[in-house]
DNA sequence: AGCCAATACTTCGCCACTCGATATATGGTT
DNA sequence: AACCATATATCGAGTGGCGAAGTATTGGCT
C-alpha cells in the first residue's frame, strides 16, 4: 500500500472510535484535526466510495431519519491496519526533518 | 498552506542538507526514507518546477557535465519553513492514531 | 569491441483524487 | 421568512503522480 492522503488518513481516523455516519465524519476529523481538516463533501463521499470497494471500510447499517437514509460506515481490521501503518510512516518522515543536527539554512 | 504530498515532502526534505540535483534528489529520497520512496521522474521534474515556481526552491546552479545540463537545487527559507511545518502536521496526526486508549475493533 | 547498468534530464499522456458548486430536504433558531 | 446546521449525492474542473519513451555519457564486465 503506497501512502495515503489526507483526506483518506482523517476519514479513517475518524472511524476508529466506532462507526459514524458521513457527515459526522467531516465533524470528527474537523474535531481531531484542531479545526485544520474540513473535508469537503465531495472529497468525503468518493473516498468513503473507493474506501468501501478496497474493503477498508464497510456500511455498519442503514438508518432512515426523516425520511432520508443515513449510512453508517465502520472501519475494517484492514482498515485500522492501513491507517496505523500510515501513522508509523508519517512519524518516520517527521524523524527525517527533526532528527538532524542543523539545515543548510541555518 | 495545505497538506504536502509525501514526494514533495521527501524532495524539500532531501536538500535539507544542501543543493542537490535531480537525479541525486532521488537517490537521497529513497535513502532516507530507508528504501521506500522512489520518487519517478515524471512526478520530480514535474514537482520541482512547482517548487521553484511558488519560491519553496531556487537553482542553485547550473554545470555542464560530459556536455549535458546538470542543475543543482537549493532550499530557500520559505521552503524550510514549510518542510518544517509538514513535520510538525505528520507527527500531530501520527498522535490522532497512535494517542488512544484502544480502537473500536481491538 | 559490444553490451548493460547507472547516471542524468525532458516531455507526454493517462489516471486518480480533491474540491467547490449544485441539488435536495428537514428542523431549529433568529 | 430567512438562515443555518444537518445530511447525502453528483458533476466538472483542476492538480498532481507516475510510467514510458527519448536522448546521452561513463564505467565495468565479458
Amino acid at each position: 500500500m503506497r501512502s495515503m492522503s489526507e483526506p483518506t488518513y482523517f476519514i479513517l481516523a475518524a472511524l476508529l472510535d466506532g462507526p459514524l455516519h458521513g457527515y459526522a465524519i467531516i465533524k470528527r476529523a474537523e474535531e481531531q484535526s484542531g479545526g485544520r481538516v474540513r473535508l469537503a463533501v465531495g472529497t468525503l463521499y468518493g473516498a468513503l466510495d473507493r474506501l468501501a470497494g478496497t474493503g477498508l471500510i464497510t456500511v455498519d447499517r442503514e438508518e432512515t431519519v426523516g425520511g432520508r437514509p443515513r449510512r453508517y460506515f465502520r472501519i475494517t481490521e484492514d482498515g485500522a491496519d492501513a491507517v496505523t501503518e500510515e501513522a508509523k510512516r508519517m512519524a518516520r518522515a517527521a524523524r527525517i526533518v527533526f532528527g538532524r543536527p542543523g539545515t543548510a539554512l541555518s
